[in-house]
DNA sequence: TAAAATGGAATGAACGTTCGATTTATGAAA
DNA sequence: TTTCATAAATCGAACGTTCATTCCATTTTA
């Protein structure tokens, strides 16, 4: 996750992430995170210039690693909609495979702790963008109602956020059999050949 | 929006609504909330136990008001359908017309800040466990696929939630028309004679 | 041997909360 | 209606703690 950074800088991001999502921003002090991660405050602020670095630099490299993990095996010959279920599906196993990640994510990218800078940067190497491109293929090619390809990726990705934080949150268990349902229930909301 | 509280608490709340919204947790300290309010600390203080009581009092007050709002009319001797599609609408409609209080819940509905207790008074007064009751009599008519009520009720409400998160942002324009075409949506997502 | 990296005590600012003085409201007695 | 005593409400300075950050002595690396 933290692959571009030296063995110092991922402990403390590897740190903060935990802590965040365990305790919540204002309680993961840089001496709690000196503690847990075995590096002294003077050698992180070797490293990064403040906590809100710290705080950017993770979310820049999340929103990379999520990117590259969702559009895997989605640039293929296959048709649409096998791609667009692969994406679908990549979205839901990233969550399920990094869930600290994926919490972070959500709790931090409408905060202004996050400074526009490390959010444009992120919209850069991030899915949306691409993913909003092959909707916009769909509509064009007539598989999909015409609507705004922005608010269909919008609408889709929420879908899925809202039953994964359910299941993190023990109140739904996700499975094969729930995955493969909500892709179907997903293709249906937009499918032009139900309407 | 808060009633049921007297002046001085009314003050606050509302006070510590627009700095949360705008600054974040951290940067909204009691004194600047003195300071906007026009009520000292002392005086917040005769009236909370702390700092961490008014943000959960905030919790609670918005999603009973919330839960009041989007089940409006719901209850009636029309179809099925028109009372589902209703409470939808009420829900994009809430967030347009109390943003704040959207966005409120939106970044604190998941955070440790808000405890357990809040949480589950919130769930007891709020819209979740009624309209899962409408889902599930939905499932039973025939209406809806065979598929686990609160999962669907989840996944309807993060699409919402999303697009009005981008609405709010700026990136997405909420119409009435993308309003009907979200309804339309939400709806042949689990529709069963579309299958 | 010079430069880079590390450690952790020290610093100063900011924060949530408390406290005691002061003002305002209340209501029974005259 | 006025008076007065008690209680409730309000204020903001002061307190003690915690935090992000700095600094410099020490160790490691090149």
């Amino acid at each position: 996750m933290f692959d571009r950074y030296n063995k110092v800088q991922k402990a403390v991001l590897e740190t903060t992430l935990s802590l965040i999502i365990e305790k919540e921003l204002q309680a993961t002090s840089m001496s709690l995170i000196a503690k847990k991660s075995g590096i002294s405050t003077g050698s992180i602020y070797h490293y990064f210039d403040s906590k809100e670095t710290i705080i950017n630099e993770l979310y820049k490299a999340i929103v990379l690693f999520n990117g590259e993990y969702v559009l895997q095996n989605v640039y293929t010959d296959e048709p649409l909609r096998t791609r667009l279920e692969r994406a679908w599906e990549n979205m839901i196993r990233l969550s399920l495979e990094y869930p600290k990640g994926f919490q972070f994510i959500e709790q931090y990218s409408f905060s202004p702790y996050i400074h526009d800078e490390s959010k444009r940067q992120a919209y850069e190497g991030g899915w949306c963008g691409p993913l909003k491109q092959l909707y916009q293929e769909a509509v064009e090619q007539g598989l999909f109602i015409p609507m705004d390809p922005f608010s269909m990726v919008q609408m889709h990705y929420g879908s899925f956020v809202y039953v994964i934080k359910a299941h993190l949150n023990r109140e739904v268990a996700i499975t094969d059999d729930l995955i493969r349902q909500l892709l179907q229930v997903t293709w249906n909301s937009v499918s032009a050949d139900k309407q």
